[in-house]
DNA sequence: GTCTATAAATAGATAGAC
DNA sequence: GTCTATCTATTTATAGAC
């Protein structure tokens, strides 16, 4: 039986053995750089130090391995989802939380976090379908979950969509990775070189939004400058 | 003298002449389905129906004409933000409908759009230093200035910075694009399936933000229900 | 030159021994 | 779990006819 079969969709299985991590870290590599198709499993073998069909008996296929791949890149993030909603703090600590974890992983995993977005950018429907099935769909779950029990606890309004929050609350991190070679260069974005304080602003706009009408409700408007904080 | 030395830098001038125009129609196209290094100058001449000579003629370089590609792409969008800052109406008005219309465009211009998200994932330094002068750098201006108006005006929070605010208005309606095809199968995304309706909810997220304290602020809290308006 | 036919190489995947 | 050997389908290169 192959050792795959006992993921069921979920999270990584590589810890199981040291041959499948060393195949998934190379895999990491190579698809990263090369891409999908032009990554040819000999080499990969060749690489992983291991035969070919050993890859073949650890991940039932090419595209299986590319997924557990994209599933390992995302389980940081998985992880700190299922902490966060364990934990206590409110609400609004523990998603501005996750959105700087979120932020920093990305960052801290440049290449596979590029493959991944790489993937969702050329899915059409069917990838579409099993990225979402096999790499977000916990941690989405557990996202959308966690601002429903904020709406239920009265902290968050109740008249909004948990999964758009959480929709929302995934963009700005991606955006902000996928777009920073370009943003450094634009006039003002000098937010751009601090991840935390970006995350910190972020969430602020979010929870308390940026109309002038709110502001007696806020705990403390900070100064004007920006910069050099965290 | 290179018609495209008129660009300088700006926008697109591909309405001066038809051959340019066809030019581009056709690049657009080429670059889409193969990518930019597996399309060749001398098919897309062929295919434009033009030499290969008089492409270079209205294109310095490859290079170019991809750029030019995707300044074209991003046309509309930079109208858009052109014609929002000179009507009238509320900052919230205005950006919520940049918003509205921004996500349209990227859906009504499905390969081309992606061309330029995947230019925009893939760039290092160099090509991001170029793609955010020769293509972003004049509507992003303008959606800053927008905002620091907006702020002037007292309309909105002046403790927030005018260019994360415009980083985050484009970061929504980018990643609602580029991830449909996976968030079309998360749970609870039912949002995904009306783009108009999506930017209303953001920009209400945005404005108002997602706290419950502000509740008494808001103008019209709707009812729970979340679909089948517009 | 252009085309077809065929050879050679390489792709992903499997079988069965150890 | 790991290997060698093998299978089948493409892809790529080459030969030779036209």
């Amino acid at each position: 039986m192959h050792p795959s079969e006992h993921q069921h969709g979920g999270a990584g299985h590589a810890g199981s053995c040291p041959a499948a991590e060393s195949i998934l870290a190379v895999a990491e590599q190579l698809f990263s750089e090369k891409g999908y198709e032009a990554t040819s499993m000999s080499e990969l073998a060749q690489r992983a130090g291991v035969s070919k069909a050993n890859i073949f008996h650890h991940f039932h296929s090419k595209r299986e391995l590319y997924l557990a791949v994209m599933q390992a890149a995302c389980k940081d993030s998985r992880q700190a989802l299922l902490e966060i909603r364990a934990g206590n703090g409110s609400t609004r600590e523990r998603l501005a939380g996750f959105m700087r974890r979120h932020l920093r992983n990305m960052l801290d995993n440049e290449e596979v976090s590029r493959l991944v977005l790489r993937e969702v950018l050329e899915s059409g429907p069917e990838r579409g379908r099993e990225l979402a099935g096999r790499v977000f769909a916990e941690g989405f779950q557990q996202l959308v979950e966690t601002v429903r029990e904020g709406q239920e606890r009265g902290e968050l309004r109740p008249d909004t969509d948990p999964a758009l929050v959480a929709h929302l609350i995934i963009s700005t991190g991606v955006f902000f990775f996928q777009g920073r070679a370009v943003a450094r260069h634009l006039h003002g974005a000098g937010f751009i070189e601090d991840p935390d304080d970006y995350a910190a602003q972020v969430a602020d706009v979010l929870f308390d939004g940026c109309l002038a009408a709110h502001a007696e409700n806020r705990p403390a408007p900070r100064p004007p400058e920006r910069k050099g904080r965290r």
